[in-house]
DNA sequence: ATGGTCGGTCCCCGA
């Protein structure tokens, strides 16, 4: 059978509702992983969701950040709310859970990875000391030996070919190099970046700005990834980027992106 | 023609 694992930056949970509700009836992840909910635990609208099959789990913050996992099978452990490594991060953005897939446990991690911006300052150094603590985390769990997939938005242009014009993003938090150096370091620990792995075609988006009319001109970005341990990635067979999202109503401007596992 | 956006909260911030 195939399990579909989702990651989508819906940017406000409460804006974006119309657009969840019709992407999840007709996309059909099993799981989902959601960011920038921006709400409360107790504002998130678990009923219309849950009328749709999902079991929820949400780690929310007001008007800012906030990640939530739905799942069509069951939630068996929330593993972690914060990201271990400090206690002082009050931030709402890693959510980690064990599903109860039919054919055995799959863990998966909604993460909303910090911006950057303005680079370099306090909320480039808080992305990268975030990133560190996630390269930890991340290592650590490599030692249970399961299926695992890190989605979300990673705020991280792996390539080049990840974004219409690198030049034009050059000294930006999500492009620096000490930014990619981070976000490989998760790769070589053993992580696969599903998209390059299963893809890896240029000028493939997930995220196109509101403004300077990105979206019809086509100027994106590719921000939003799987990271799949090497259980997950033994089973992935596919990433679909859900491209035609960002052309709706009231769209996010960040899309869905679909990884299949034989799982 | 060198602009142009959202969302949340509150009169500005984050992306």
């Amino acid at each position: 059978m195939t399990l579909s694992i989702a990651t989508w930056n819906v940017n406000s949970i409460k804006a974006r509702l119309p657009n969840v509700l019709e992407w999840l009836g007709e996309a059909k992840p099993d799981i989902a992983c959601l960011q920038e909910i921006k709400c409360v635990d107790e504002a998130f609208p678990r009923e219309e969701i849950e009328a749709l099959g999902y079991n929820v789990e949400t780690v929310g913050q007001k008007s800012y950040n906030g990640v939530a996992l739905l799942s069509r099978f069951p939630i068996e452990e929330v593993a972690q709310r914060a990201l271990p490594g400090d206690e002082s991060d009050e931030q709402a953005r890693y959510i980690e859970a064990v599903i109860g897939a039919p054919n055995g446990p799959v863990r998966v991690a909604s993460i909303y990875l910090p911006n950057g911006n303005p680079a370099p300052g306090p909320k480039h150094d808080y992305k990268l000391a975030w990133m560190e603590r996630l390269r930890a985390h991340a290592k650590g769990l490599l030692a249970y030996e399961e299926p695992l997939v890190l989605a979300g938005d990673y705020n991280i242009i792996p390539r080049d070919v990840d974004v219409h014009d690198p030049a034009a993003w050059e000294g930006d938090a999500l492009i620096r190099p000490d930014s990619r150096d981070a976000f490989f370091a998760l790769l070589w620990l053993g992580y696969t970046e599903a998209f390059q792995h299963c893809d890896g075609r240029a000028d493939q988006y997930t995220f196109w700005d509101y403004q300077a009319g990105a979206w019809p001109k086509n100027h994106g970005i590719r921000i939003d990834h799987l990271l799949c341990s090497p259980q997950a990635a033994d089973r992935l067979k596919s990433v679909e980027i859900h491209k035609d999202v960002r052309g709706r109503e009231k769209a996010s401007d960040h899309v869905p992106v679909v990884g299949s596992f034989a799982l």
